[in-house]
DNA sequence: CTCTAAAGTTTGAGTACTCAAACTCTTGAG
DNA sequence: CTCAAGAGTTTGAGTACTCAAACTTTAGAG
């Protein structure tokens, strides 16, 4: 098994890796997610390249093997069903759960983690809309586009909050912006770079660009 | 806060010393519950001293400090809610969940075992009969003797089975011996060291006497 | 009282991870 | 086409933990 910090490290690779249009990563960014200095994070590419868990060659991008990056699924499914599970069995707020799955992901095993998959039903997202890997590796990811993108009059759902910041969850549920509730944008100012948005039982409120672009609602809706 | 090394270390030593009638700890002992060399575990407890976590001077016994003491008590909190959590609500066997405990009682947070504790409804012994401390680090041990010292004919109740390896508790299990249970000494033999036994609603089954010590019984019953 | 076995210590080395700081390579703005 | 800024690398050092093996101290059997 790879210790914590190997997981960390393949679990910041596979979100950096999936978000960059070329599919590969960059050192610089790997070693300010994971709050290392840059020769930190070199000297563990090397280590995690010698361990076949990624590719990188001399002053170029970095990318997962096929072995790597199931592991690193790995790593992300176990975090989020524990983010599901702290929200829905313990009762943990969702703006704290994030940290808490953060260490609990290196210490339970396929046995609890099976156990607690079976407790919540097979979940297939977690409290902040991601997306749940299945057992086998596989990710049904939900079509969705930014709320930013959203015009004046437009009536969709809210399925996912990108941001794993406890000050911008607990924001945002203070709103009603969580997944699953109905969306109405009220308005829309692009001078501004502002728009309105209610969540169906809470009072409208003024968000960003960037804000919004946080928030990814349905694809097909009007 | 004290890493998970340190915390293994303290928990054995809390162990150790309760069971010691001096109320000290040895190095050799200790290393070997640890699995790790004397060597090594002297270093440790130099660098525990340091901390002010245990008192120990050159080739004398190893005492927990107050300080040590509780952090200890606390790391055994942790470890008992946690196996009774993945007995009651993971449904895990009771012959795996200490090794399970064993990782967990390092990640996880005051939030997420008061959580636990309260999901539980504050229980007071583990799946193992084996008391659970209270937040403030109060324990309340059920006065008990072993099963060994039992005579034929006695009738009493199992309370606890202090042994956390999965063969034995596996054993136990099979024939019913498990805390709270009703029990019945059919037979006693001096000479053979061993013991009939009965749980009630399972099949009697002939134990040595080193066996029946790891079974402990209600204290003052006939 | 002596002496040796067991308990405890020390030393030197190794792995995993980290940083600061000096360095080299790549790339795109001009 | 050039050359600096940014990206990536290397080096030297430090912390936490570990082992093997040589060593010293203690205590109890005889
Ligand atoms: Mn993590
Ligand atoms: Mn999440
Ligand atoms: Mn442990
Ligand atoms: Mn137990």
């Amino acid at each position: 098994m790879a210790t914590e910090t190997v997981e960390n490290y393949l679990k910041a690779l596979l979100t950096l890796c999936d978000e960059s249009p070329t599919g590969e990563a960059g050192l610089v960014r790997l070693a300010a997610v994971l709050g290392v200095t840059k020769g930190t994070a070199t000297s563990m590419i090397k280590r995690l390249a010698e361990g076949k868990l990624v590719k990188a060659e001399r002053y170029g991008g970095i990318t997962l093997t096929g072995k790597g990056r199931r592991a690193a699924t790995d790593v992300l499914r176990r975090h989020r069903l524990l983010e599901t599970f702290l929200v829905r069995t313990l009762k943990l707020d969702w703006s704290t759960v994030h940290a808490e799955a953060e260490r609990l992901e290196h210490a339970v095993s396929p046995l609890v983690i099976d156990a607690i998959d079976a407790l919540l039903g097979h979940p297939s997202v977690d409290p902040h809309g991601d997306p749940i890997p299945d057992k086998s590796g596989q990710t049904r990811a939900a079509s969705s586009r930014p709320l930013s993108a959203c015009a004046m009059g437009d009536k969709t759902r809210l399925v996912r909050v990108a941001d794993q910041e406890g000050a911008f969850l607990g924001f945002a549920a203070r709103h009603g912006l969580m997944p699953g509730v109905r969306l109405t944008v009220l308005d829309a100012d692009p001078q501004a770079q502002s728009m309105l948005v209610q969540a169906q039982g809470h009072d409208p409120v003024w968000l960003a660009t960037a804000a919004a672009g946080k928030i990814a609602v349905e694809a097909g809706s009007d």
